[in-house]
RNA sequence: GGGCGGAUUCCCGAGUGGCCAAAGGGGACAGACUGUAAAUCUGCUGCAAUUGCUUCGGUGGUUCGAAUCCACCUCCGCCCA
Protein backbone atom coordinates (compact mmCIF):
# COMPACT_ATOMS: atom_id res chain seq x y z
CA UNK A 1 0.00 0.00 0.00
CA UNK A 2 1.61 3.16 -0.76
CA UNK A 3 1.70 6.34 1.21
CA UNK A 4 -1.51 8.28 -0.51
CA UNK A 5 -3.40 5.11 -0.10
CA UNK A 6 -2.50 4.76 3.70
CA UNK A 7 -3.64 7.81 4.38
CA UNK A 8 -6.80 7.41 2.95
CA UNK A 9 -7.23 4.21 5.13
CA UNK A 10 -6.35 5.99 8.44
CA UNK A 11 -8.75 8.64 7.70
CA UNK A 12 -6.61 10.98 7.94
CA UNK A 13 -7.04 13.19 4.17
CA UNK A 14 -10.10 15.79 4.40
CA UNK A 15 -9.90 18.13 1.24
CA UNK A 16 -7.40 18.14 -2.00
CA UNK A 17 -6.81 20.55 -4.57
CA UNK A 18 -5.62 18.24 -7.05
CA UNK A 19 -6.24 14.21 -6.18
CA UNK A 20 -4.70 12.54 -8.87
CA UNK A 21 -1.13 14.84 -8.85
CA UNK A 22 -0.98 14.78 -5.26
CA UNK A 23 -1.27 10.72 -4.68
CA UNK A 24 1.45 10.92 -7.48
CA UNK A 25 3.76 13.33 -6.07
CA UNK A 26 3.69 11.88 -2.50
CA UNK A 27 3.65 8.80 -3.75
CA UNK A 28 6.95 9.05 -5.45
CA UNK A 29 8.37 11.55 -3.02
CA UNK A 30 8.49 14.25 -5.35
CA UNK A 31 6.86 16.69 -2.97
CA UNK A 32 8.74 19.37 -1.12
CA UNK A 33 5.75 20.00 1.73
CA UNK A 34 5.06 22.53 4.62
CA UNK A 35 2.81 22.99 8.18
CA UNK A 36 2.66 25.76 9.76
CA UNK A 37 2.34 26.01 13.33
CA UNK A 38 1.67 29.19 15.31
CA UNK A 39 3.24 29.80 18.31
CA UNK A 40 -0.10 30.11 20.03
CA UNK A 41 1.03 28.22 23.47
CA UNK A 42 4.52 27.39 25.23
CA UNK A 43 3.46 23.71 24.64
CA UNK A 44 2.28 21.91 21.21
CA UNK A 45 -0.67 20.13 21.88
CA UNK A 46 -2.95 17.12 20.28
CA UNK A 47 -3.75 18.60 16.85
CA UNK A 48 -0.34 19.44 16.22
CA UNK A 49 1.23 15.75 16.73
CA UNK A 50 -1.22 14.80 14.26
CA UNK A 51 0.39 17.25 12.23
CA UNK A 52 3.81 15.92 12.91
CA UNK A 53 2.67 12.39 12.52
CA UNK A 54 1.78 13.08 8.93
CA UNK A 55 4.83 14.94 8.23
CA UNK A 56 6.95 11.81 9.76
CA UNK A 57 4.51 9.36 7.59
CA UNK A 58 5.43 11.62 4.36
CA UNK A 59 9.17 11.64 5.13
CA UNK A 60 9.08 7.98 5.38
CA UNK A 61 7.96 7.88 1.81
CA UNK A 62 10.59 10.01 0.84
CA UNK A 63 8.97 13.15 0.75
CA UNK A 64 11.15 15.95 2.26
CA UNK A 65 8.86 18.59 5.16
CA UNK A 66 9.61 21.80 6.05
CA UNK A 67 8.12 23.04 9.55
CA UNK A 68 6.98 26.48 9.29
CA UNK A 69 7.08 27.66 13.03
CA UNK A 70 5.06 30.85 12.87
CA UNK A 71 6.78 33.39 15.00
CA UNK A 72 5.93 36.48 11.93
CA UNK A 73 2.15 35.04 11.77
CA UNK A 74 1.67 34.60 15.57
CA UNK A 75 1.83 38.60 15.63
CA UNK A 76 -1.72 38.57 14.16
CA UNK A 77 -3.42 35.29 15.19
CA UNK A 78 -5.82 32.88 12.27
CA UNK A 79 -9.17 33.45 13.17
CA UNK A 80 -9.97 30.52 11.71
CA UNK A 81 -12.52 28.40 13.47
CA UNK A 82 -12.87 31.05 16.57
CA UNK A 83 -15.60 33.19 17.62
CA UNK A 84 -13.85 35.53 19.14
CA UNK A 85 -10.52 37.98 18.87
CA UNK A 86 -7.38 36.42 20.04
CA UNK A 87 -5.73 38.11 23.00
CA UNK A 88 -2.33 39.77 21.20
CA UNK A 89 0.63 38.47 22.29
CA UNK A 90 3.88 40.07 22.89
CA UNK A 91 6.63 39.63 20.75
CA UNK A 92 8.61 37.71 23.94
CA UNK A 93 5.71 35.26 24.58
CA UNK A 94 5.74 34.82 20.77
CA UNK A 95 9.82 33.94 20.80
CA UNK A 96 9.32 31.74 23.93
CA UNK A 97 6.56 29.57 22.85
CA UNK A 98 8.65 29.29 19.14
CA UNK A 99 11.69 27.94 20.92
CA UNK A 100 9.78 26.11 23.48
CA UNK A 101 7.96 24.13 19.76
CA UNK A 102 11.20 23.83 18.25
CA UNK A 103 12.68 21.84 21.23
CA UNK A 104 9.15 19.65 21.50
CA UNK A 105 9.26 19.11 17.98
CA UNK A 106 12.79 18.17 17.45
CA UNK A 107 11.76 15.02 19.47
CA UNK A 108 9.09 13.76 16.78
CA UNK A 109 10.80 14.78 13.31
CA UNK A 110 14.62 14.57 12.31
CA UNK A 111 16.13 18.05 11.20
CA UNK A 112 19.28 18.12 9.11
CA UNK A 113 20.51 18.59 5.59
CA UNK A 114 18.70 16.35 3.76
CA UNK A 115 15.96 15.79 6.29
CA UNK A 116 13.59 17.92 7.34
CA UNK A 117 14.20 21.69 7.47
CA UNK A 118 12.64 24.28 10.10
CA UNK A 119 11.95 27.80 8.90
CA UNK A 120 10.20 31.20 10.50
CA UNK A 121 8.38 32.94 8.95
CA UNK A 122 9.83 36.23 10.99
CA UNK A 123 12.22 36.05 9.01
CA UNK A 124 10.73 37.21 6.35
CA UNK A 125 7.27 38.56 6.96
CA UNK A 126 8.44 41.06 9.94
CA UNK A 127 10.32 43.35 7.57
CA UNK A 128 7.96 43.77 4.78
CA UNK A 129 6.72 46.84 3.31
CA UNK A 130 3.04 48.11 3.73
CA UNK A 131 3.19 49.57 0.35
CA UNK A 132 5.13 47.15 -1.45
CA UNK A 133 3.39 43.84 -0.02
CA UNK A 134 -0.22 45.82 -1.21
CA UNK A 135 1.45 46.21 -4.89
CA UNK A 136 2.74 42.91 -5.24
CA UNK A 137 0.13 40.37 -3.19
CA UNK A 138 -2.87 42.89 -1.94
CA UNK A 139 -3.97 43.47 -5.54
CA UNK A 140 -3.83 39.13 -6.32
CA UNK A 141 -6.62 39.04 -3.14
CA UNK A 142 -10.58 39.78 -3.97
CA UNK A 143 -11.99 40.60 -1.06
CA UNK A 144 -15.15 39.86 -2.47
CA UNK A 145 -13.87 36.52 -2.34
CA UNK A 146 -11.89 36.30 0.95
CA UNK A 147 -14.91 37.15 2.41
CA UNK A 148 -17.08 34.11 1.07
CA UNK A 149 -14.23 32.45 2.94
CA UNK A 150 -15.71 29.95 5.54
CA UNK A 151 -12.94 30.99 8.19
CA UNK A 152 -14.34 35.12 7.91
CA UNK A 153 -18.09 33.83 7.54
CA UNK A 154 -18.38 32.55 11.39
CA UNK A 155 -16.87 35.97 11.85
CA UNK A 156 -19.16 38.33 10.50
CA UNK A 157 -21.44 38.34 13.00
CA UNK A 158 -18.89 38.57 16.15
CA UNK A 159 -17.31 40.49 14.35
CA UNK A 160 -13.48 40.57 12.67
CA UNK A 161 -10.44 43.04 12.62
CA UNK A 162 -8.76 44.14 9.90
CA UNK A 163 -5.35 42.45 11.70
CA UNK A 164 -6.82 39.30 11.42
CA UNK A 165 -8.36 39.88 8.24
CA UNK A 166 -4.90 39.73 6.58
CA UNK A 167 -4.11 36.56 8.38
CA UNK A 168 -5.20 34.99 5.33
CA UNK A 169 -3.38 37.18 3.11
CA UNK A 170 0.50 36.33 5.29
CA UNK A 171 -0.08 32.32 5.09
CA UNK A 172 -0.52 32.71 1.69
CA UNK A 173 2.43 34.82 0.96
CA UNK A 174 4.41 32.32 3.38
CA UNK A 175 3.49 29.48 0.82
CA UNK A 176 4.65 31.86 -2.15
CA UNK A 177 7.57 32.64 -0.24
CA UNK A 178 8.53 28.73 0.40
CA UNK A 179 8.03 28.04 -3.01
CA UNK A 180 10.45 30.92 -4.67
CA UNK A 181 13.01 29.49 -2.26
CA UNK A 182 12.95 26.28 -0.66
CA UNK A 183 10.59 24.68 -3.91
CA UNK A 184 7.94 24.05 -1.81
CA UNK A 185 5.21 22.98 -4.12
CA UNK A 186 2.52 21.83 -1.39
CA UNK A 187 0.87 22.87 1.87
CA UNK A 188 -0.39 20.75 4.56
CA UNK A 189 -2.74 21.66 7.30
CA UNK A 190 -6.08 21.29 9.76
CA UNK A 191 -9.11 21.26 7.87
CA UNK A 192 -9.74 24.84 8.99
CA UNK A 193 -7.40 26.27 7.12
CA UNK A 194 -8.33 25.06 4.14
CA UNK A 195 -8.97 29.09 2.80
CA UNK A 196 -6.07 30.07 3.93
CA UNK A 197 -4.10 27.36 2.16
CA UNK A 198 -6.23 27.62 -1.07
CA UNK A 199 -5.28 31.45 -0.61
CA UNK A 200 -1.78 30.50 -1.32
CA UNK A 201 -1.97 28.02 -4.36
CA UNK A 202 -3.76 30.54 -6.31
CA UNK A 203 -1.26 33.26 -5.08
CA UNK A 204 1.49 31.35 -6.25
CA UNK A 205 -0.83 30.41 -9.77
CA UNK A 206 -1.26 33.99 -10.33
CA UNK A 207 2.07 35.20 -9.35
CA UNK A 208 4.28 32.59 -11.39
CA UNK A 209 1.82 30.09 -13.12
CA UNK A 210 2.67 27.16 -11.48
CA UNK A 211 1.03 24.94 -9.87
CA UNK A 212 0.77 23.97 -6.08
CA UNK A 213 -1.01 21.79 -4.35
CA UNK A 214 -2.96 21.50 -0.85
CA UNK A 215 -4.22 18.99 1.36
CA UNK A 216 -6.02 18.87 4.84
CA UNK A 217 -5.58 16.82 7.59
CA UNK A 218 -9.07 15.54 8.75
CA UNK A 219 -9.82 17.18 12.17
CA UNK A 220 -9.72 14.96 15.09
CA UNK A 221 -13.73 15.07 16.48
CA UNK A 222 -15.38 12.92 18.64
CA UNK A 223 -18.69 11.17 17.99
CA UNK A 224 -20.60 14.47 18.68
CA UNK A 225 -18.89 16.64 16.69
CA UNK A 226 -16.35 18.35 19.14
CA UNK A 227 -13.07 18.74 18.88
CA UNK A 228 -10.65 16.05 20.89
CA UNK A 229 -7.66 16.88 22.55
CA UNK A 230 -9.39 19.24 24.66
CA UNK A 231 -10.65 18.94 28.36
CA UNK A 232 -12.72 21.57 30.06
CA UNK A 233 -9.32 22.80 31.79
CA UNK A 234 -7.84 23.38 28.15
CA UNK A 235 -5.89 21.49 25.35
CA UNK A 236 -4.32 17.71 26.28
CA UNK A 237 -0.07 19.13 26.03
CA UNK A 238 2.38 17.37 24.83
CA UNK A 239 5.03 18.99 27.66
CA UNK A 240 4.69 16.74 30.96
CA UNK A 241 4.72 19.57 32.42
CA UNK A 242 1.21 20.68 31.50
CA UNK A 243 -0.32 17.34 31.34
CA UNK A 244 1.46 15.02 32.81
CA UNK A 245 1.74 11.29 31.77
CA UNK A 246 -0.24 9.89 33.53
CA UNK A 247 -3.23 12.79 32.64
CA UNK A 248 -2.15 12.05 29.49
CA UNK A 249 -2.67 8.26 29.15
CA UNK A 250 -5.91 8.65 31.11
CA UNK A 251 -7.39 10.74 28.76
CA UNK A 252 -6.94 8.32 25.54
CA UNK A 253 -7.92 5.51 28.13
CA UNK A 254 -11.24 7.39 28.78
CA UNK A 255 -12.60 7.83 24.75
CA UNK A 256 -15.99 7.23 24.02
CA UNK A 257 -16.55 3.85 22.47
CA UNK A 258 -17.50 5.22 19.20
CA UNK A 259 -13.83 7.11 18.74
CA UNK A 260 -11.52 5.00 20.00
CA UNK A 261 -10.87 2.65 16.40
CA UNK A 262 -10.52 6.03 14.88
CA UNK A 263 -8.22 7.50 16.88
CA UNK A 264 -6.60 4.34 16.38
CA UNK A 265 -6.32 4.58 12.66
CA UNK A 266 -5.68 8.41 12.19
CA UNK A 267 -2.89 8.96 15.74
CA UNK A 268 -0.74 5.23 15.93
CA UNK A 269 1.65 4.12 13.54
CA UNK A 270 0.31 0.65 14.80
CA UNK A 271 -0.23 -1.87 10.71
CA UNK A 272 -3.69 -1.09 9.30
CA UNK A 273 -4.02 -5.07 9.55
CA UNK A 274 -3.94 -5.25 13.21
CA UNK A 275 -6.24 -2.04 13.63
CA UNK A 276 -9.09 -3.74 11.38
CA UNK A 277 -8.96 -6.66 13.60
CA UNK A 278 -9.42 -4.55 16.73
CA UNK A 279 -12.21 -3.07 15.06
CA UNK A 280 -14.20 -6.14 15.33
CA UNK A 281 -14.17 -5.90 19.10
CA UNK A 282 -17.46 -4.89 20.80
CA UNK A 283 -18.92 -3.83 24.17
CA UNK A 284 -16.29 -4.18 27.03
CA UNK A 285 -13.64 -5.71 24.88
CA UNK A 286 -13.50 -2.05 23.35
CA UNK A 287 -11.73 -1.60 26.69
CA UNK A 288 -8.56 -3.32 25.47
CA UNK A 289 -8.61 -0.95 22.36
CA UNK A 290 -9.01 1.85 24.90
CA UNK A 291 -5.76 0.68 26.84
CA UNK A 292 -3.78 -0.11 23.48
CA UNK A 293 -4.47 3.56 22.34
CA UNK A 294 -3.63 5.12 25.53
CA UNK A 295 -0.18 3.08 25.74
CA UNK A 296 0.74 3.68 22.19
CA UNK A 297 0.17 7.29 22.62
CA UNK A 298 1.83 8.00 25.78
CA UNK A 299 4.52 6.27 24.25
CA UNK A 300 5.07 8.42 21.62
CA UNK A 301 5.20 10.95 23.45
CA UNK A 302 6.69 10.57 26.99
CA UNK A 303 9.00 7.06 25.92
CA UNK A 304 7.95 3.54 26.83
CA UNK A 305 9.21 4.15 30.13
CA UNK A 306 6.43 6.42 31.09
CA UNK A 307 3.85 5.02 29.41
CA UNK A 308 4.42 1.64 31.30
CA UNK A 309 4.04 3.80 34.40
CA UNK A 310 0.93 5.31 33.40
CA UNK A 311 -0.59 1.79 32.74
CA UNK A 312 1.01 0.34 35.82
CA UNK A 313 -0.88 3.61 37.78
CA UNK A 314 -4.02 2.97 36.07
CA UNK A 315 -4.31 -0.68 36.15
CA UNK A 316 -3.45 -0.33 40.46
CA UNK A 317 -5.87 2.56 40.84
CA UNK A 318 -8.72 0.67 38.64
CA UNK A 319 -8.05 -2.28 39.15
CA UNK A 320 -8.08 -2.43 43.02
CA UNK A 321 -4.69 -2.83 44.78
CA UNK A 322 -1.96 -0.18 45.84
CA UNK A 323 0.68 1.47 43.46
CA UNK A 324 3.55 3.08 44.17
CA UNK A 325 3.47 4.68 40.75
CA UNK A 326 1.22 7.94 41.68
CA UNK A 327 1.60 11.93 41.68
CA UNK A 328 2.15 12.79 44.91
CA UNK A 329 1.61 16.19 46.89
CA UNK A 330 3.88 17.53 50.08
CA UNK A 331 2.61 19.00 53.13
CA UNK A 332 4.74 21.22 54.65
CA UNK A 333 4.70 22.97 57.90
CA UNK A 334 3.03 26.03 56.61
CA UNK A 335 0.15 24.11 55.69
CA UNK A 336 -1.01 23.14 59.50
CA UNK A 337 -2.66 24.56 62.35
CA UNK A 338 -2.36 23.96 65.53
CA UNK A 339 -0.29 20.45 63.96
CA UNK A 340 -2.55 19.22 62.47
CA UNK A 341 -4.68 19.83 59.12
CA UNK A 342 -8.19 18.80 58.40
CA UNK A 343 -9.59 16.96 55.41
CA UNK A 344 -10.45 20.02 53.22
CA UNK A 345 -7.08 21.37 54.27
CA UNK A 346 -5.86 18.24 52.46
CA UNK A 347 -7.70 18.56 49.59
CA UNK A 348 -7.27 22.22 48.74
CA UNK A 349 -3.43 21.41 49.81
CA UNK A 350 -3.35 18.46 46.89
CA UNK A 351 -4.83 20.28 43.82
CA UNK A 352 -8.13 17.91 43.96
CA UNK A 353 -9.80 20.08 45.20
CA UNK A 354 -9.89 24.53 44.49
CA UNK A 355 -11.69 25.69 47.56
CA UNK A 356 -12.79 24.79 50.99
CA UNK A 357 -16.06 25.36 49.58
CA UNK A 358 -15.54 22.86 46.86
CA UNK A 359 -13.76 20.49 48.93
CA UNK A 360 -16.68 20.36 51.46
CA UNK A 361 -19.16 19.92 48.61
CA UNK A 362 -16.95 17.08 47.58
CA UNK A 363 -17.00 15.29 50.86
CA UNK A 364 -20.24 15.83 51.47
CA UNK A 365 -21.21 14.08 48.19
CA UNK A 366 -19.31 11.46 49.53
CA UNK A 367 -16.61 11.55 46.46
CA UNK A 368 -13.81 11.69 48.81
CA UNK A 369 -12.01 8.46 50.37
CA UNK A 370 -8.69 7.96 51.76
CA UNK A 371 -6.90 5.10 51.94
CA UNK A 372 -10.16 3.74 50.01
CA UNK A 373 -12.33 4.48 53.26
CA UNK A 374 -14.67 7.07 52.64
CA UNK A 375 -14.80 10.10 54.74
CA UNK A 376 -18.06 11.79 55.86
CA UNK A 377 -16.93 13.74 58.62
CA UNK A 378 -15.73 17.47 56.76
CA UNK A 379 -13.95 18.19 60.31
CA UNK A 380 -11.78 15.24 60.36
CA UNK A 381 -8.02 16.14 61.03
CA UNK A 382 -4.64 14.65 60.13
CA UNK A 383 -1.30 14.94 62.43
CA UNK A 384 1.84 14.76 60.21
CA UNK A 385 2.23 11.32 62.02
CA UNK A 386 -0.78 10.17 60.11
CA UNK A 387 1.02 11.98 56.81
CA UNK A 388 4.54 10.08 57.80
CA UNK A 389 6.08 7.10 55.50
CA UNK A 390 4.51 6.78 52.09
CA UNK A 391 1.59 9.17 53.47
CA UNK A 392 -2.07 9.09 52.39
CA UNK A 393 -3.77 8.22 49.07
CA UNK A 394 -6.37 10.76 49.23
CA UNK A 395 -9.12 10.04 46.46
CA UNK A 396 -11.49 12.61 44.53
CA UNK A 397 -14.44 11.30 42.38
CA UNK A 398 -13.12 7.93 41.12
CA UNK A 399 -10.55 9.57 38.59
CA UNK A 400 -8.09 12.18 41.17
CA UNK A 401 -6.52 11.07 43.44
CA UNK A 402 -3.04 11.99 44.94
CA UNK A 403 -0.60 10.51 47.70
CA UNK A 404 -0.23 13.04 50.08
CA UNK A 405 3.03 13.37 52.47
CA UNK A 406 4.04 14.82 55.06
CA UNK A 407 6.88 17.70 54.41
C1' G B 1 -17.31 61.28 12.67
C1' G B 2 -23.10 60.74 13.54
C1' G B 3 -27.44 57.60 15.30
C1' C B 4 -28.95 53.23 17.86
C1' G B 5 -28.16 48.80 20.76
C1' G B 6 -25.12 45.97 24.04
C1' A B 7 -21.27 44.33 28.12
C1' U B 8 -24.33 39.67 34.00
C1' U B 9 -21.33 34.37 37.72
C1' C B 10 -17.03 28.69 33.12
C1' C B 11 -20.40 29.48 28.43
C1' C B 12 -25.31 30.98 26.55
C1' G B 13 -28.90 33.88 28.78
C1' A B 14 -32.98 36.13 32.38
C1' G B 15 -33.02 40.06 35.75
C1' U B 16 -34.73 47.49 35.04
C1' G B 17 -34.17 50.04 43.01
C1' G B 18 -34.81 46.02 48.32
C1' C B 19 -37.74 39.20 48.21
C1' C B 20 -30.38 38.78 44.08
C1' A B 21 -24.87 35.19 45.18
C1' A B 22 -28.50 36.57 41.06
C1' A B 23 -34.08 32.44 36.96
C1' G B 24 -33.38 28.85 32.99
C1' G B 25 -30.23 25.94 29.85
C1' G B 26 -25.32 23.98 28.64
C1' G B 27 -20.81 22.43 30.60
C1' A B 28 -18.00 20.89 34.83
C1' C B 29 -17.96 18.22 39.36
C1' A B 30 -20.02 14.36 42.88
C1' G B 31 -23.44 10.05 43.76
C1' A B 32 -26.40 5.67 41.65
C1' C B 33 -26.11 2.34 37.42
C1' U B 34 -21.71 0.49 34.46
C1' G B 35 -16.90 -1.49 31.24
C1' U B 36 -12.13 4.06 33.92
C1' A B 37 -17.57 4.03 27.79
C1' A B 38 -22.37 5.95 26.32
C1' A B 39 -27.36 6.84 27.86
C1' U B 40 -30.34 7.74 32.18
C1' C B 41 -31.62 9.46 37.17
C1' U B 42 -30.11 12.47 41.63
C1' G B 43 -27.28 16.16 43.82
C1' C B 44 -24.15 20.26 43.16
C1' U B 45 -21.88 24.61 40.78
C1' G B 46 -18.57 32.71 44.08
C1' C B 47 -15.50 32.61 48.86
C1' A B 48 -15.28 31.48 54.04
C1' A B 49 -18.17 29.81 57.38
C1' U B 50 -23.64 29.32 60.05
C1' U B 51 -23.22 33.92 59.84
C1' G B 52 -20.69 36.83 57.14
C1' C B 53 -17.60 38.58 52.87
C1' U B 54 -16.58 39.82 47.60
C1' U B 55 -19.23 39.71 42.57
C1' C B 56 -23.06 41.70 37.47
C1' G B 57 -17.17 46.00 31.68
C1' G B 58 -14.28 50.42 34.56
C1' U B 59 -14.44 54.88 37.67
C1' G B 60 -17.22 58.29 40.35
C1' G B 61 -22.22 59.80 42.01
C1' U B 62 -27.71 59.62 43.70
C1' U B 63 -30.15 56.58 47.63
C1' C B 64 -31.32 54.00 54.14
C1' G B 65 -30.38 50.41 50.04
C1' A B 66 -27.88 49.71 43.10
C1' A B 67 -26.65 44.25 38.57
C1' U B 68 -30.81 47.61 38.22
C1' C B 69 -30.93 55.18 38.34
C1' C B 70 -27.21 59.38 36.76
C1' A B 71 -22.21 61.05 34.71
C1' C B 72 -17.80 59.99 32.44
C1' C B 73 -14.60 56.22 30.37
C1' U B 74 -13.31 51.41 27.83
C1' C B 75 -14.71 47.59 24.54
C1' C B 76 -18.23 45.35 20.98
C1' G B 77 -22.38 44.92 17.32
C1' C B 78 -25.87 47.30 13.82
C1' C B 79 -27.14 51.50 10.60
C1' C B 80 -25.38 56.18 8.18
C1' A B 81 -20.73 58.63 6.31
Amino acid sequence: MKIYEELIARGLIAQVTDEAEIRDLINNGGAKFYIGFDPTADSLHVGHFMALCLMKRLQMAGNKPVVLVGGGTGYIGDPSGRNDLRTMMTPETIQHNCDCFKKQMEKFIEFGDDKAIMVNNADWLLKLNYIDLLRDVGACFSVNNMLRAECYKQRMEKGLTFLEFNYMIMQSYDFYYLHQNYGCNMQFGGDDQWSNMLGGTELIRKKTGEDAYAMTITLLLNSEGKKMGKTASGAVWLDPNKTSPFDFYQYWRNVGDADVLKCIRMLTFLPLEQIDEMDKWEGAELNKAKEILAFELTKMIHGEEEAAKAEASAKALFGGGGTTEMPTATITEADLRDGVIDILGLLVASGLTGSRSDARRAVEQGGVSVDDEKISDIKKLYSPEDLGGDGIVLRRGKKSYKRVKFQ
